[in-house]
Order: structure tokens, then sequence, then C-alpha cells
DNA sequence: TCTGGGGTCCTAGGACCC
DNA sequence: TCTGGGGTCCTAGGACCC
């Protein structure tokens, strides 16, 4: 048995943890940029806020509904994240942290008829110990746990997919776009094929379906039937991949900028790499102009680059993204986002040396390595920016709008709030 | 004027091997 | 005239998720 707990409103919650006068208000929480929702309070999407709409459509609404807007402010959001996710541990050896607002719970050691209180448990426990409302769905499998949680939001309730009568009512309720894993394309498709609800997706024949679509759709198939197929490990092993990427705040035209983004980006990234412990060999690095805009030309490209070596070093791997970049900028053109991507990992420290190395570069590597362990140490203890590459630049004329951002209230000494 | 960021998994198809 | 069969590995791109 799994169940799924989900944050509701996740990053509207943690805003009004720390400003109580907001419950029941309309607030939304703004992506990078200022530039569209992405985190809608109850009274914000009965005013009828689309998710994803951009600030520029919907300002005039926000301000004719006192709609409180928070810029995002990813620091606290992790912080108050991690403290769901210990406290989910208590209720299971098995915790899959599927995204930020939400995880997979193994129940399978409780005994049945224990579910509700479970549950109900857990609802308690994290809404007590970090003021988070979460929802709370179990089913025999991973697919229908995540359908339950949809309806326990909305009752306010754990709500058990267990029965087979329940089953089958709620999968005759629910069309095929609201399936875990069916998206826009797929649900078109099955609609075309004649099946529109998740209960005739359950009854399908299972080698049809397989033969039709793939391995995917005959999973969900069998996920909807109750038998589990879905695997969990999503935190196990660290990341394959590890991006950085943001739109600039104003269109960028020098390449020497965009330079500047690279080199930051880079940073962000390898600090992430090192800290899952992992090496890489290949960088990637993209940049676009903006998509929306029709009287301009659209222009996107990316470079990858095989790294000489498996590194975490932020200088090495900035002097090759940099190089990349070099080569798909195109001069004349208005900028609006860069990307830097590392693949190809290894475990640090156990990796393959490259036979061209000679005992003064590995030593010079290694010195590389402790380096950027205190960079890391440093920033962790002063705060993020404390120590920055010279490339990152001072000025930083391209980074993102963030005008309405709350205080890392539980990350940041001076942001800590005061209690009189 | 203004539209996010960071991931995963799967498949098809090409290169290559014996 | 007639030109096999069975693999592996890698990559690009699509679809999906929150």
């Amino acid at each position: 048995m799994f169940a799924l707990i989900d944050c509701n409103n996740f990053f509207v919650s943690c805003e009004r943890l720390f400003l109580p006068a907001l419950r029941e208000k309309p607030v939304v929480v703004l992506s990078n940029n200022d530039g569209c929702v992405i985190s809608r309070s109850n009274e914000a999407k009965a005013i009828g806020v689309p998710m994803g709409a951009p600030m520029f459509e919907i300002r005039d609404l926000l301000k004719r509904e006192k709609v409180h807007s928070f810029s995002s402010n990813f620091q606290l959001y992790g912080d108050i994240s991690n403290r769901v996710m210990q406290i989910l541990q208590r209720f299971s050896p098995e915790v899959d942290v599927y995204s930020v607002d939400e995880a997979f719970l193994d129940l399978s050691g409780t005994p049945d008829g224990k579910f509700e209180e479970v549950g109900e448990d857990i609802r308690r426990t994290v809404l007590q110990w970090t003021g988070i409302p979460v929802s709370v769905g179990i089913a025999p499998s991973r697919t229908l746990a995540k359908l339950a949680a949809g309806i326990s939001k909305k009752q306010g309730k754990t709500f058990l997919l267990i029965e087979e009568e329940t089953l089958r009512e709620v999968r005759r309720r629910t069309p095929v776009e609201d399936i875990w894993g069916i998206g826009r394309k797929l649900s078109a498709s099955l609609r075309m094929a004649g099946i529109g609800t998740a209960e005739e997706l359950a009854n399908t024949n299972e080698t049809w379906i397989r033969q039709k679509y793939n391995v995917m759709m005959q999973r969900k198939v069998l996920e909807l039937r109750g038998i589990p197929c879905e695997s969990g490990e999503h935190e196990s092993s660290g990341k394959n991949a590890i991006m950085a990427s943001r739109s600039f705040g104003t269109p960028l035209t020098k390449l020497e900028d965009v330079q500047e983004a690279v080199t930051s980006y880079t940073a962000r990234a390898s600090r992430k790499l090192r800290e899952q412990q992992s090496v890489a060999r290949v960088v990637s690095v993209y940049i676009q102009t903006n998509r929306h805009n029709p009287r301009e030309r659209y222009y996107a490209n990316y470079q990858m680059v095989e790294l000489p070596s498996y590194t975490d070093d932020t200088a090495e791997i900035a002097r090759f993204a940099r190089e990349a970049m070099k080569k798909i900028f195109v001069p004349g053109l208005r900028y609006k986002k860069c990307g830097v991507t590392l693949m190809d990992f290894a475990p640090a420290g156990n990796f393959q040396q490259s036979l061209l190395d000679d005992a003064e570069t590995v030593l010079k590597r290694q010195r590389q390595h402790q380096l950027m362990l205190v960079v890391d140490k440093m920033n962790r203890k002063l705060g993020g920016d404390t120590l920055k590459f010279g490339g990152e630049g001072i000025a930083q004329k391209w980074t993102a709008k963030s005008e309405h951002c709350s205080p890392r209230y539980t990350t940041r000494w001076k942001d800590i709030p005061l209690v009189n």
C-alpha cells in the first residue's frame, strides 16, 4: 500500500507561515523574474487566476482583487520542504521524495484497517509541527494514490482508494486527462481511441495497449487496476543531470554579459554537483531569444562539450562553458535566457583519471578540489554569495526581477523573525 | 514591453560489432 | 538473379511531471 502526501498550495502555504494575516486572503507566488503565477491560494483560484498565467496579462486582476503576490523564495520553500519530509520519515522506512511538495510512503508495514488513522496522524503532525496543510491519499499503487490525494485535497481529510466499489466509482469519474502521467498528447490520442475515463483505460486489453502505445501506458493500465508497477527511488543516488538556467531581467545583447551569466550558472550547477558528491564529464550550454515575440527572429541553440576529465571544479567547467557559449552566440540578437547543464556523472573520489594527466596535473586537480570545498563551506556558513568567481561579474545587470520577495525566514540569520 | 526552472523516462534510429 | 541475422551502445527528441 502507498500513501501520497501532497502539500496544499505549497509555495503560498510557505509564505503564509510567517504572515498569518494572509490566511483566507487571495495569495499567489510568481515564477522567477516575476514572470507568471506558479502557486495560488484557494481564494486566488476562486477569483479565477489561472495557473501559469503571465503577469502582464493578469496584473489588473490582481490589483483589483487585492491579491497578494510574492516573488519566488526557493530557499524558504526548500527548507520547509526538508522539514516536512523529515517528519514523514517517522511514518515509514521508505519515503520517496517525488518533488519539493510531494512524497510517496510505502505503507506495507501498516496493518489493514489502520490506514485512515495513519493518514490523519500524518496530516495532524505535519500541520502542527510545520504549519503546512497536506493532503493524503492511500491506495495499492502510486497512480491510484495520486488520484486519492486529489480527492483528499477537496474533502480535507485522508482518502482511501482501496475498496473495489470506491475504486470503480472514482475511476468512472476521472477523465483520462487527470491521470498522473497522461498529458495532453496522450489523452488526446486515448480519446481518439474511445477511451475517456480512468475506468475505460483500466479495462483495456493489456497487449493491445502495449502495442498501440508503449510499456508506460501498459504500466498505467495495471496501476489503475491496483497492481503497482511504477518504481520509486527518486532521491537515492543523486541526479543524473544538473541544470542551472534563468531568464534575464532585461534582454542581453553583449557576449560579455551572457558570459557572466554562464559563469554564474556554472558555479551554481557545480555547487550542486559537489553537494551530491559527483563529478561530471560533459557540460552543455544553451541560449535563446524571446520565444513569444513575433517581431523578432527566434533563435535558440546549444553546444555540448566533453571535459578533458571528470571534474567538479567550477573554474575548469566554466572555462569550457564560456568557450562553448562563444560558439553559439550570434551578435545582433536580444537574448532572453541561457542555461548550463552538467551531465555524465561519476562518484567523486572514485573515477577514471585521464590518461593524459601527469602527476603534477593530478596534484593541481586535488588542490583545486580542496579550494572548492573551502568555497562551499564558507558560502554555506556566511551565506550564498560570499565568495564568487570574478567571471560572474559585479554589476550583474542580467539578474532576474524579484520585486516582492519575502525574507529567508529560516535560512538567513538576519531574516529570522523577532517575537516581541 | 512583459510568458519559470529543473528534472525523468522512453523510443527510434544510426553506427557498429560478429 | 542472388546480398543475413542478431546484438549493443549511443544520441536526439518527445512526452511528461511539479
